[in-house]
DNA sequence: CGGGGGGTTGATAACCTTCAAATGGGGTGG
DNA sequence: CCACCCCATTTGAAGGTTATCAACCCCCCG
């Protein structure tokens, strides 16, 4: 069935990137976008004194440069080695005028993206930090969970700085922060960057909300 | 020209409603679509021990309810007396699928209110008290300026407790700051719940990027 | 005149940051 | 193969910004 083959497949081009990449900086020309096939990605803007905050994590499947604007409006590096798929933002224009379906699913994950960023800033305004580091570490949970799967050991690629700048806090704040649920009991740290959920349900009641 | 009228002036049906009415609530039933026609509408989300942070302040020309979602994820209230559009969800869907140009507005709303967020996100998480209320200020000057008019005084007709809920800080925290501001001849609070800004400069420096 | 709600100011406390130092693990070169 | 170094992570102590608790003011409205 060739009629439904991804159109998007035509005009992308693969690109392998390794870890600690930049992909684009803010305010770059905005003429290409992205998406993530394998690895992490994380975006993020910056104070002119240097203070970060990370929008995102990026895994697969998801899009990065959607910017309306002629710029992007923030950076993006990897986090891991990276697959991407490379478009031109010209073409993938094209295709998106004369493609109603490409263009509903561009929708889709823009809606997506805006439902996300309205719980981080939930999250990032009136949540503590265990609140926050417990949110975040029940959503990696639910990314990775797999149907039929039941393992509860998630891997967690980002240092300590990454998660504390996407949660709005200091590393020293995340260290002591993960300590107490470890030794609490509601998690452990593994080996290779990962982690494992020892009690769900607390993890859970701990993180208020998602 | 009837063949370039708005096709959603067709299915759009007005509504007034005074202050401080709800629009609907986070979890109902998401078969209502509106869009602003005057006054002003927050929306926000609830910790279930009652935080509460504003994720958004609409105003003419905002669409709100426009979630991919069953039910919708955040509540909507007015702050201001506010004309209304409201748009049934299955007439709207039906609206966007045989209009492209809807589709593309649509598109184009959402990735704005994403950029919105994005933005909303660097202050929440990295910002100090002070440089928070800069910016808001600022956003709301700029929002206000109509190209010709140069005033400095803006309308801030929602109360402390809003400003407060927007920012992720207390309603204490928000008065002291405004008071530093007036006392370092930044601002002036007006009758009406109006401001002016006598030092554009300044509070932009303050404000550390919009 | 009394009541009530929003706003402002003050005092105290807590959470998180800042500054500092120790620990540990991975990679490189000898 | 081991030693060393570098850097991320962890832990500790002190400090600061902001939250909390409380009181007061002011204006509107019943």
């Amino acid at each position: 069935m060739k009629a439904t083959a991804d159109p998007l497949a035509r005009i992308g081009r693969s690109l392998v990137l390794e870890k600690d990449q930049g992909l684009f900086r803010e305010a770059d020309i905005a003429d290409r976008v992205f998406s993530v096939s394998s690895g992490m990605v994380r975006i993020h803007k910056l104070l002119p004194d240097g203070r970060r905050q990370i929008i995102g994590f990026l895994q697969s499947g998801d899009f990065l440069g959607l910017s309306i604007d002629a710029t992007y409006l923030y950076s993006a590096e990897t986090v891991t080695a990276c697959a991407l798929i490379q478009y031109h933002r010209h073409q993938l224009q094209a295709v998106i005028d004369s493609d109603p379906g490409v263009q509903r699913r561009l929708y889709a994950i823009a809606a997506h993206e805006l439902i996300l960023a309205q719980e981080q800033m939930l999250l990032l305004g009136r949540k503590t930090a265990i609140e926050k580091l417990c949110s975040f570490l029940l959503r990696l949970a639910r990314r990775q969970r797999r149907p039929g799967t039941e393992v509860t050991t998630i891997p967690m690629p980002m240092g300590r700085a990454d998660i504390a700048d996407y949660l709005g806090l200091t590393v020293e704040t995340v260290c002591r922060s993960l300590t107490r649920l470890k030794t609490t009991g509601v998690i452990r740290l593994c080996e290779n960057n990962r982690i494992e959920c020892l009690d769900m349900a607390r993890l859970a009641a701990l993180a208020q909300s998602a």
